[in-house]
DNA sequence: GTACCATATTAAGTTATTGTTAAGTAACAG
DNA sequence: CTGTTACTTAACAATAACTTAATATGGTAC
């Protein structure tokens, strides 16, 4: 899963694909949109998305055979479907599930409850993924889960002031951070200290990095470069 | 999750914990079940189920604020809590949601229903499942559903919080924990303990384990390293 | 060239964080 | 009820990280 989930919203109703449409976006989703289950197939098979929301009674397929074409397709192993309909008998909501649907809600659809019961969802599927804060600069590798430097294979401890130092410096090679943004993002706002400290801190990074490596930018600041 | 999946039923109304009992049961599953909140959330952390069927409104604690104390466990994030109620008002769905509710039904419940929304969600559970309860490192398996360390083939006993706490850190072997972290995920955001009462475990821990195992980072957390 | 200014360097303080120990409490099993 | 184990706390020690001060260096404007 990308950054932004992914949904796909499939229904006959125009009126109820807007309003789906409109409070996911709000909510921050990349949202797309099918009529019927023969384009649902066709547009979740490029989009890959995370979540389908289907709706069972439509032309052209219904919704139950829809769900059974994608869940045969390996891609969408991942893809939550979650079935929206008005049809409420139980025989219904037994097919839905048997084609291989994951949830089945009926409508009419409360949307704050829709988003919630996702986001519920999401937060389980990324539950087991880590966000890696990486940040590769030719040889060099800052990795900030793991808090240590690589250069040509080998760890490099640094201490936490110097870590952050290097990690800001490192996240726009080139950009030549002045002193006053050094000091707000490593020490922050409120704290107040010599102005020699950040060229000591420079100094230790020359030291244990490498010299060439952090340039200083005089009367301005320092930047990384290769 | 063990081969025959383990459910929790609780309601304070023994009549739907009858039903509910006998349709899980005949289905196959291991079924325990409490008459509300307090019992529940004791019953889980001995029990260990893979499913909690959660009435909302019981006497004692309600199931809102047992799911929040049960969803704080360490030992039971991987139980999904379903909520059953017959209260379907929006706010009630939603704090549902926000108490780290998985699923929410409204009663009365088709019992052929629910069991095919918890087939569906024990057969996603299994097909994710690649954190098994052991992790392997190198010489060191940490085996959990024996709540026991093997180092070189000799078995080391832990307490609760020292294997938590080794577990935690090499569920993720490298990546440093920061002190807030492993506080919440230990001990669960709750509670509230002093600075040293980590790095007194840690220090346990080097003791059974080995010292070069737990490095500090300082300023950061603890990370596991070979 | 000289004076000035910003930065570099070094080593010596100073502080913050963690390590260690032992004792106190709570939880639990028998 | 009693002994045991687990867990937490508090006090102090140790250490690493950070800051500062003093002095050196080097570039630039005049």
């Amino acid at each position: 899963m990308s950054n932004i989930p992914k949904v796909l919203v499939v229904d006959d109703d125009p009126d109820i694909v807007e309003i789906l449409r409109y409070n996911l976006s709000l909510a921050g989703y990349d949202v797309k949109s099918a009529n019927n289950g023969n384009e649902a197939v066709k547009k979740a098979k490029l989009f890959i998305p995370d979540i389908i929301l289907l709706d069972i009674m439509m032309p052209e397929m219904d919704g139950i055979e829809a769900c059974s074409r994608i869940k045969e397709m390996p891609s969408l192993s991942n893809t939550m479907v979650i079935f929206l309909s008005a049809r409420n008998e139980d025989f219904t909501q037994i097919a839905a599930f048997d084609a291989g649907g994951d949830d089945y809600m009926s409508k009419p659809v409360k949307p704050k409850i829709l988003l919630k019961k996702i986001a519920s969802i999401l937060k389980r599927m990324n539950s087991g993924k880590i966000e890696s804060h990486i940040i590769e600069l030719g040889n060099i590798i800052i990795n900030r889960n793991e808090y240590k430097i690589i250069k040509n294979k080998k760890d490099i401890i640094l201490p936490r002031k110097e870590f952050e130092l290097f990690y800001l410096l490192g996240s726009k090679p080139g950009k030549v951070f002045t002193r006053d943004e050094i000091m707000s993002k490593v020490w922050g706002s409120q704290v107040i200290v010599g102005d020699r400290t950040i060229d000591v801190h420079i100094r230790k990074l020359r030291e244990k990095i490498g010299d060439s490596y952090f340039k200083t930018i005089k009367g301005v600041g320092y930047k990384f470069a290769q």
